[in-house]
DNA sequence: ATTCGATGCTCAATCGATTGAGCAAACTTG
DNA sequence: CAAGTTTGCTCAATCGATTGAGCATCGAAT
């Protein structure tokens, strides 16, 4: 990149402002009545460092420094409603602690969140929180390593703290929604169907654990085939809902906004036989409601998660138990 | 944050491997070939530094190292899909061209897009892309001052190159595709409204002498009151619409999906109206299909934006116009 | 036996800002 | 006016990694 002109330093100025290259340090980072340095040559310093377009080199000075101010952040992905809003939400939470925010988004890839992990440590983030991240232990055992602190957000690990949604409670609330709405609006009581998500996930097993819990409630058994969890994406969905076709009234646990686009996709294409069915998804969006059929969605309370994580900051937590944030049921 | 166990560095290395520091910087840059250090000392070196969880001090290298490799990006909000992608495929795209993307966000605040900007550049960034900033010729400037290149994105400003969405073309398109279906659904003709956003804006307004560029081609007057762009929000698109109830068919031109939330909840609040109304909406949500009324929605290229963009990295450009690139038409 | 080129490593300066220590001048106080 | 205090500034070490220069040692070639 050819920055012909090197960037202006503090020894640039002290030449200029005839005065000392500390005391234009101590001007320029607000030390400088600490250090009693006269207030016209504070002034002569800042202006000329305005005009030579000065910022401080976060290098050079954070190296010398005792603490860094910076708190990383590593999340899956951002072209979502959910991680959208956590990684928007911890950036105004790390500002307003007069913290700096480094967000950086792993796509999934178990690799790169690791890499990115280093990453951060490396930039002498003090706290790293690793958000839905696929192996969380391999990242706190190396921060453990480097000596920083590691907390999880959204999914749990065992070598550090984290802070995750109830799903299970959760999802048994949506479940006897989606029941009720299904009892109500259709006369019907049979077992849903649950789509989307893996079993092995941390959070779609839970929420599978509320789904079943809920039907337990009542008594209603659950065939096996009625879980499909195969899959986040939307034409995962859409594939395993392929094969079916109602024959009468249906309800389904829809486990991702994800999923939901291919139920949806599903749903438009069955015809007259659409009005016989009822879903209800786990995750939030605007448009949800307006979409025929759907009957509430659960809203994770990504606020209070994220209060939670950063009162975890600082702290020496012994106990490693995932603390449960409870979700909004939204009703339709 | 109370780390008591200090960072491991190379002199910690060193003293354990019984090598120099140079040594263990070399090994663990991995210039020991170049540098004709042997394979067993490497082995060792890498070795211990496992044990010890180190990971390389990036203040310090950066501070000696010629390049910072660090691109920096400032975003309004992550929450929203078109922003969401942006981040993250700029993300993906710095890493494929070995570049450490650092994104911050900066809430639409003209204050913090410029603390950003300057945090970034203290980074060391080597250049700063500029997305939808209020401001981006403030950033430019500060930029220019202190020998860093920046980008505009999303929104032109005219002191940096800028590359944007034809909002034009795409909204004269938009506008048509909206007539046309007013004209075979309801058989009507009238003038649309055009709704959200705010006049003062570029893209706003790029939009808006594309919908009046559509009425012209067709000779149809627009009245005053028909282009209601006062702000972005839901709320605000709801609320200049509650005052009206359309006494017959109706078209509307919806300027950004946050806006059409608004439009959507007062859609469905309408009752039989309802089926003489059609819309359609500048920028894109996988939902929007399912919206009854929507006939339409612009995706914006964000792939061809970045390329365009991360293109003009490190070249001089005398050029400062808009560099347009064509959006998607999505017809439902 | 001397010269030469690898080989394998270490030394020390350097990047830019920070900060404890220290110094001279001006000012107070008794 | 001597002693002490305050004011206003500078010096130099330091943070951790990088890198050009340099220094032994060893085997091979002349």
């Amino acid at each position: 990149m050819g920055n012909e002109t090197k960037r202006t330093t503090i020894y640039d100025i002290a030449v200029l402002a005839q005065a000392s290259p500390s005391a234009v340090s101590a001007v320029l980072n607000g030390s400088w009545q600490k250090r009693r340095l006269s207030k016209s040559l504070a002034e002569r310093v800042l202006r000329i460092a305005e005009q030579e377009g000065y910022a401080v080199n976060a290098q050079a000075s954070l190296l010398r420094r005792e603490r860094s101010h910076i708190i990383g952040m590593i999340v899956p992905k951002y072209d979502n409603r959910y991680f959208g809003h956590i990684a928007e939400q911890f950036e105004a939470m790390a500002r307003d602690r007069n913290l700096f925010p480094v967000v950086t988004c792993t796509q999934r890839d178990p690799e790169l969140e690791f890499e990115a992990a280093k990453e951060l440590v490396s930039y002498q983030a003090e706290c790293l929180i690793s958000t839905g991240a696929t192996d969380p232990d391999r990242i706190s055992a190396f921060c453990k390593a480097s000596g920083v602190q590691s907390i999880n957000l959204d999914l749990p690990g065992t070598l550090a703290p984290s802070v995750i949604s109830d799903n299970y409670s959760a999802a048994r609330d949506l479940t006897h929604l989606i029941m009720d709405r299904c009892a109500s609006d259709l006369g019907w009581t049979g077992p849903l169907r649950f789509v989307g998500g893996r079993r092995e996930d941390h959070n779609t097993s839970a929420r599978i654990a509320g789904f079943e819990a809920a039907h337990a409630d009542r008594g209603i058994a659950i065939p096996e085939d009625h879980i499909m969890a195969q899959g986040y994406s939307a034409q995962t969905a859409r594939l395993l809902l392929d094969d079916f076709t109602p024959d009468g009234p249906t309800g389904l646990f829809v486990n991702s906004t994800i999923s939901l686009e291919g139920v949806v996709q599903w749903h438009a294409g069955l015809g007259e036989a659409r009005t016989f069915v009822r879903y209800g998804c786990f995750d939030f969006d605007p448009f949800g409601s307006f979409l025929p059929g759907n009957v509430g969605m659960v809203e994770q309370d990504v606020g209070q998660m994220l209060k939670r994580a950063f009162e975890l900051i600082g702290v020496k937590t012994g106990a490693k138990e995932a603390m449960l944030v409870p979700c909004r049921l939204v009703k339709f």
